[in-house]
Order: C-alpha cells, then structure tokens, then sequence
DNA sequence: CAAATATAATAGTATTACTATCAACTATGA
DNA sequence: TCATAGTTGATAGTAATACTATTATATTTG
C-alpha cells in the first residue's frame, strides 16, 4: 500500500474547488495548514484571513483555490473518505472469507487514525480528529440536496456502499444493510468524539474499544 | 399523560438563558416563531435580525433572552429531549417485563414525533426536524467541555441513562450499553436525515422503518 | 398614581465574508 | 531573451453579522 499511494493522487470532485490545490505550493499549502488551523481553533472560529495570516498568503489568494470556508471543508472531508476507500480496498482484497472481510472493513473505518507518512502535505491523523468533529456539518445544511445533486458526496456514499456490499455477502437476508453501515460509519466518528467529551454516555475509551463495540455489534446483527 | 403534561412546565437550565422565555408572551413567542425560522432557513442562516423581523420585535429585545443563537438551540435541544424524558418515563412507567420496557423506549426515542397539542406554544413536530437537522452543531462546538460542565447537556445524557438502565435489566451481561443507546439515539436523527436527503445510503423510509431497523439491532445485540 | 420593569428604536462597533482592481513576480515558449 | 500569460500580493471597499449602549416609550404592579 505504501508504495502504491505515493504515486497515487487523491481524486476529488472538480466541482469542489475553483482551482485544484494539488496543483501549486500555494495549494498544498492551504490544504496542509488548514488541518491545523480548523484543528487549533474549530471550524466555526475558522476564518480564511485567519488562515491567510498563518500561511503568510493574502486572504484573496485563497479564495482563488476555494469559494468559501465551507468548500474547503467539503473538500477536506472528500479526500478524507477518498484514502479511505483506497485503505478499505488494498485491506480487502483477496480475501475470500466474508466475515473476515468485514472484520477488516469495520476495523478500517472505526479505528482512530494515524498518520499517514505517504502523504506529504496531509496528516492524516489530525484530519481523522477534524472528520470526527465537523464532518456533520458539511452534510448538515440547506444546501444539502443541491451539493447532493453536484456530487460533494459521492465518495463517502460509495465508502457506505462498499462495505454494504459486504454486508450482503455475510448475510443475504438481513434487510438494514445500508442502514447498519451507516449507523457505524457516522456512530463511530459519534463515539470518538463521546470519547473525548461526553464519556459518560459511552463506553469506549481508547482507539481500539469503538471498533470492538462495533465488531461485537456487527456479529450479533448478522449471524 | 395529556393532563398531566398541560400542567407541568418543562424545565431547562438555568446558565442556557438571560431570562426565561417562559415568563413572558414575548418570550415565548421568541420560542415558538424561532422554531419556524430555523426549519425553514436552517440554523446557518437565521438570526435574530430575521426572527425580530418575523415577529414585530426589535433584534434587541431577543437578546434578553438569549446571549446569542447558539445558546437558543441549545435551549430549544434542551426543552426537546425534557420533553422526551418525559415521554419516556410515561410509556415505560408500570411495565414490568424489561423487553417490552426496552422496546416502548426504542420505539418513542426513534420514532417520527407528531405535534404534542398540550404544549400551546411549542410545535414538537417541527422541532422534531429541527434536533434531526441541527442537534449535533448544539455538542460539535470548541466551547463542549465548557457548557458540558455548566449542565448545557445533562438531559441529553441523562434520556441516554435511563434507557441504559433498561438495557442492563434486558441484559446485564452485555458490555457496551452506553455505546449502544448513543448509538441508537444520535444514530436514528442520523438516519431520519439521510431518509430525508441521502436515500442511497439507508434502508429507511417511513417513521416506522427507522424504528424496526433499531428494534431488530438491539434484539439481536441484547439476546 | 408612582415606581419598576419590559420593550422598541436608533445608533454604533468590530468582524466576517466576500468582490474588485491593480501591481509585482514567475514560468513558459517562440 | 523577450513577450506574454498566469499566479500571487496588496489595498480598498461593500454588505451582512453579531453584537453593545443609550434613550424613549409602553406596560405592569404595588
């Protein structure tokens, strides 16, 4: 997998941007500190002068990448679910027994990340924390059904999908397949982030308690 | 429960207001008029410029009752899940068999709410749309730790425990019943939502879906 | 009726969320 | 190497937001 993402780019919807921020320093650079200033300070406090003065980069120039702070999320959020769907894959692949396909697919997607080295200018480990903390809001707005329509978030429902899949090929019969893996997807970015500030309507407590949680639910429902 | 609901005042913490809405026509029209506005402009958009023009008040007078918008939702979520606490303590009082307890619980916290015509000026089927389409924003903010400890949520986490509490009498043994209700509780909102915007990726699709999908979940969990 | 309280109207400030313009610098390719 | 296109930076400006403060006017209560 290592050597594969290296050489591998992210794909995320054109639509999302104004200009493709792989494609200049200037860029790379809004992305990368980005994670970090909506990290520091919460995407509601985020700002694009703010995030200008980090960079040393005008606010307008900025601008010139992403419509707005909103954008720039969506995007985050779009890549995010894009190296997971690469992670769920390269961990899938060639294995024939479904249940264990699973395991692996319910491992990948609940356990807290780390970073990924392959990645230069994306710590994958502190866009995790900001996925848990802001990814809602990207879906959660007005717009939905408009930014729906343009693709924003064709990814995360082909990640959901994806693993339904495997889902109905651990078992045929259960009929919320797509409803469970959605409950698992967004109920563990849901139980990571009680984990860290509501820990008493949870009981997990490091990494790998959200995804035994899971696990553990996922064979009850489906045997 | 009619009666005795049209008798009972809700009650929210105290730290969530300047002055209680429910001391004055004006306050409660600031309450009832904001649920309209925020389910058709959605929270993003609203403010209290809007809701004082919606209502023939001042935007000034709005903020003697609420320090910002934010602390307005949280009441509005407040006043929702005490209202729901007591729906719950009503549909599970005086049942003895802790499955049937179970499911009443499941089955009032995952349901679609239709307006409660004892509270005059409250709609509870709009802020039913509402706490699905802005709840988490209410928890997803910089400032949680710190309104966690002023009380901001306790009646949240406190409908999560009392149905805990069923889940250990239907089955002691089983290890994650916290996770499994705030599962179930932010999960169902979640998918009351993708029902609503995100059709691809849940098998729900009336009131009545979202519910068998969680009773089927916790009975194959629990047994 | 007087005093206290609630509300409305107006004005003002700092910040946000942009848009527009123009100058400077950089890379390319003819 | 020069011309030109494209990128970035600097500055300015606008409308909206999120408030605070002050004063006037109603309304309630004792």
């Amino acid at each position: 997998m290592n050597t594969i993402l290296s050489n591998l780019k992210i794909q995320v919807n054109e639509k999302i941007y104004v200009k493709d921020p792989e494609t200049s320093p200037l860029g790379k650079k809004i992305v990368e500190q980005s994670i970090f200033l909506i990290d520091e300070i919460g995407f509601d406090n985020f700002t694009f002068k703010k995030l200008g003065e980090k960079i040393g980069s005008n606010e307008s120039s900025i601008y010139r990448y992403f419509e707005n702070k909103h954008k720039l999320l969506v995007y985050l959020s779009s890549w995010y679910w894009s190296w997971m769907e690469y992670k769920l894959v390269f961990a899938t692949t060639n294995i024939v027994d479904p249940t264990e396909k699973l395991s692996k697919a319910i491992t990948i997607v609940t356990e807290k990340v780390t970073d990924d080295t392959n990645t230069e200018h994306i710590n994958e480990a502190i866009l995790n924390k900001i996925i848990i903390a802001e990814f809602t809001k990207t879906v959660q707005t007005k717009e939905v059904d408009q930014e729906n329509k343009e693709g924003f978030f064709l990814i995360y429902k082909r990640v959901i999908n994806r693993i339904v899949g495997i889902v109905k090929e651990v078992n045929p019969e259960y009929p919320f397949a797509k409803s469970l893996v959605s409950t698992i997807v967004e109920g563990s970015l849901h139980q990571h982030f009680l984990t860290e500030h509501l820990k008493t309507i949870t009981d997990c407590n490091e990494s790998v308690s959200t995804t035994e949680f899971y696990l553990n639910l996922a064979k009850n429902v489906l045997r």
